[in-house]
DNA sequence: GAGTTTGAAACT
DNA sequence: CAGTTTCAAACTC
């Protein structure tokens, strides 16, 4: 099974791998059948996507590597080598290896012999314990060693080898748990065969003493668990994410199940290296099929996937960052638009579902990622995967259930800036799978703060299962300059976005069954939040700048709480590039407001609605495009979507090989404007006409000399409007420090303006004394020139009195 | 600001 | 897929 469908990948822009990390290795093609099952054989394909991969990463991978040998279908093997190990070339690298078939060793290595001594030099020699969870219940302690090559070998107890091939489903997965000299703590699942050793390389610390290099960790908090899932047996789905990566999970007794390995690279705030990535493996159902095994190789952070012979492990890298996220892009975003698409989901949860359900423990702890898992789900029913199985007591973790039957799953995983409890719900009917996230009280959450551990059955409440494929793409908004106009209230009660929760809830649904758009192709930013009045089951798709301003006090609460966010997270985060712009010169950026009257903003005419936005100070009528219209909405997204499955996408996007980097997907269709006009979408988007157009007429190719002249009209209007507004600017700048300087002296009384004393009655007065001077004029029978210079003479008495008065304090008195 | 033009979106 | 209609933005006056 595949991690990206090819469908899914062909529709994500190429801007958004640009600038995504997520690194998902190339399934072997015999996987394929295997594990997508019959309804969607493409989904399996492998689907290389970019990565953003650091210069110098530090990776910690959790790779399956299956052996080169068959297995059988019922899910034993003949492997040599266990389940999955794979290395990179790095030294911080995580592997978990089981050794032999026979053996029931665990073996905990370190990368490299030098790093571990630098961090943890206790442990060369030091003995461990290490709890073994046999069967769910069963504890088994194994001791461990950390050989020469700083290899932790956890040794079972009472393993016997292929007496997991009869395990029923429900069955849990052993698991063990050790801590390392460093006070970081693995926990290993050996969800594979049994008496298989699985080796643990433990990550390299570098240069520093104590700091942990884990998924989302601090260098305060060096105790925390990383668990570790061994993939070898088929029939288990452990997942694991982020820091604490815990799985159990039931075990469909007939079905082999893929290998899936699932990296997330994570920069580590203090590494010197770059981002850590982990690989995980998930077991899927290979549907007992045999396929060639493919050995998983990391190397210099890209993850080269083996396969075994029945149940091809997958690598799927997931990126993190601690502190500059800016670097690490994990989200992966359907669209590259200046919003996210990001997917929540909240949904009343579905008790007593008979399908299986799939947890996946994930603590993040930071946010900006994205990261999307693709899984393959048995046709078995009542399949959990969870990590109860471990005694570790676990932070909430953001789960992400993705189910169905015979067919790949994606399963997202929702990083939250604070931990949260997560409900998984089940809608029936429904292709996606909901999860309930429930942000966690500061005070709980600060307990944990910055602990990686995460325990998915303490919070997350077992997934339901769907029949049909679910894709969702989940790239989780990252820190962003947002916007901070909240476009309408919301009313909901309950699963209401909220300003001041760290959770975002998300895709539609259950209300909705019909409407279920493709979530890889909703609008930019989406996310699917409950719809107001809608109870549990209504959902909502919000567009992303709806939800940035509550991701950004989202983060500025995960950095107070968490420990694993710094206030440089999140200065770093804000100024992640918006597609492709940078945020301080597009998140203040309002969009220009529409004008609809009869599209009721529900159809792609609306701007608005077509960059996925809800319209906010727009001179729209009968605006539906508003959360209290959320299903009329979704169902407009939906029907948008039925047309053209790309509607949302943006239309500039990237040439050809050795084209303009910036071309319309569709092209123009001008008959007019010779596409020198706004009308003209390629010249609106400032690019010129290509192929793909079918403009008539057209003057927007690179010669042209009416573009030229246009060019420079407009470079030369723009010079215009930037001096205007420099002049503006430098005016305003100039009354307000007038202001600025002129206030304090009025109000010291040091330098009263004239009109502070030049009051009504000062005037009534000089006016009498006026008028007076004028009738003794009249009475002396004064000339009239005589009279106009007495007159003259008195108002400048007046005005000396009033100036000298000036100065005082009391109110200016004149007398005649 | 009203009216016209234009081309994408929507519809048939 | 092509032709037509609808629509809102762009444009003109």
């Amino acid at each position: 099974m595949d991690v990206v469908s090819p469908e899914l990948n062909s529709l994500l822009p190429d801007e958004i791998m640009d600038t995504e990390a997520i690194v998902m290795d190339d399934d072997p093609p015999s996987e394929s059948p295997a594990a997508s099952g019959q309804s969607q054989p493409s989904d399996d394909a492998p689907v290389p996507m970019e990565t953003d991969v650091p210069a110098v990463p530090e990776i910690v991978s959790l790779c399956s590597d299956a052996p080169p040998t068959q297995r059988t279908q019922a899910g034993t093997t003949s492997t040599t080598t266990g389940s999955t190990l794979c290395s990179t070339t790095s030294a911080t690298q995580l592997l978990l290896t089981p050794s032999t078939a026979s053996s029931s060793s665990l073996t905990l290595r370190p990368a490299t012999a030098s790093t571990l001594t630098s961090t943890t030099p206790k442990t060369t020699s030091s003995l461990a314990r290490v709890s073994l969870t046999s069967g769910g219940l069963q504890k088994l302690s194994a001791p461990f060693t950390l050989s020469a090559n700083h290899q932790i070998i956890l040794n079972k107890v009472a393993s016997s080898p292929g007496a997991d091939t009869t395990r029923s489903p429900g069955t849990t997965t052993p698991t063990t748990t050790t801590t390392t000299p460093g006070g970081q703590k693995f926990m290993v699942t050996a969800i594979g065969k049994s008496g298989q050793p699985i080796v643990l390389q433990l990550p390299h610390t570098g240069s520093k003493p104590g700091s942990v290099q884990g998924l989302g960790e601090a260098k305060a908090n060096p105790q925390h668990f990383k668990v570790v899932t061994r993939g070898v047996r088929t029939d288990l789905k452990p997942i694991m994410v982020g820091q604490a990566v815990s799985s159990a999970s039931q075990v469909s007794t007939l079905q082999a199940q893929q290998l899936k390995t699932v990296q997330i690279a994570k920069k580590t705030q203090v590494s010197s290296a770059g981002p850590i990535k982990f690989v995980f493996t998930k077991a899927v159902n290979n549907k007992g099929l045999t396929a060639q095994t493919s050995v998983s190789n990391v190397i210099t952070g890209r993850v080269l996937s083996t396969s075994s012979p029945v149940t091809p492990p997958r690598t799927i890298t997931l990126s993190e960052t601690l502190s500059s996220s800016s670097s690490s892009k994990i989200a992966i975003s359907p669209l590259k638009s200046p919003s996210k698409l990001t997917v929540v989901s909240v949904a009343s949860q579905v008790p007593n579902s008979p399908q299986k359900s799939v947890s996946l423990p994930l603590n993040m702890a930071h946010l900006g990622h994205q990261i999307l898992v693709q899984q393959s789900t048995a046709t078995s029913p009542a399949k959990v995967v969870s990590s109860h199985s471990t005694a570790q007591t676990m932070k909430p973790v953001q789960t992400v259930t993705v189910g169905g039957v015979g067919a790949p799953q994606f399963k997202t995983i929702f990083p939250l800036s604070t931990p949260s409890n997560v409900q998984q719900i089940q809608v029936p009917g429904s292709r996606f799978h909901y999860v309930r996230l429930v942000t966690a009280t500061t005070g709980s959450s600060t307990g944990q703060a910055g602990s990686p551990i995460t325990n998915s059955s303490m919070t997350a409440k077992p997934l339901v299962v769907n029949t049909t494929q679910v894709r969702m793409s989940v790239p989780i908004v990252p820190a962003q300059t947002m916007k901070q106009v909240v476009p309408k209230p919301l009313t909901s009660s309950g699963q209401v976005l909220t300003t001041q929760t760290q959770q975002r809830l998300i895709m539609p649904a259950t209300s909705l069954p019909q409407i279920q758009p493709n979530l890889t192709n909703l609008p930019p930013g989406t996310v699917l939040a409950p719809a107001p009045g809608s109870g549990n089951m209504g959902y909502a798709v919000l567009p992303a700048q709806y939800v940035t301003q509550l991701q950004q006090s989202a983060y500025v609460t995960l950095a107070s709480s968490s420990g694993f966010s710094t206030p440089t997270d999140i200065q770093t985060q804000a100024r992640l590039p918006l597609n492709g712009l940078s945020t301080s010169g597009t998140a203040f950026r309002p969009r220009k407001p529409c004008n609809c009257t009869k599209s009721q903003c529900l159809k792609l005419y609306c701007d608005c609605f077509a960059n996925g936005e809800f319209c906010q100070s727009c001179n729209c009528t009968n605006c539906f495009n508003n959360l209290e219209h959320e299903t009329d909405r979704a169902k407009a997204i939906k029907a948008c979507l039925d047309r053209n499955p790309e509607a949302f996408k943006p239309k500039i996007g990237k040439g050809k090989e050795g084209e303009s980097d910036r071309r319309h997907s569709k092209g123009c269709n001008c008959k007019r404007s010779g596409c020198l006009k706004n009308y003209c979408e390629c010249y609106e988007a400032k690019i010129m006409c290509s192929s793909t157009c079918k403009c008539v007429g057209c003057k927007n190719f690179e010669e042209s000399p009416e573009r030229k002249t246009l060019m420079h009209l407009a470079d030369a209007a723009e010079v215009r409007v930037q001096q205007q507004t420099a002049a503006k600017t430098k005016l305003s700048s100039q009354i307000s420090d007038l202001l600025t300087r002129t206030t304090p002296a009025i109000t010291s009384g040091g330098g009263r303006m004239p009109y502070t004393f030049v009051t009504k009655e000062v005037a009534e007065v000089t006016c009498e004394c006026l008028l007076e001077q004028a009738e003794q004029a009249e009475l002396n029978q004064q000339p009239q020139a005589t009279a106009e210079r007495m007159i003259l003479e008195e108002f400048g008495r007046c005005l000396m009195r009033i100036i000298s008065s000036a100065g005082k304090t009391d109110c200016p008195s004149i007398n005649c």
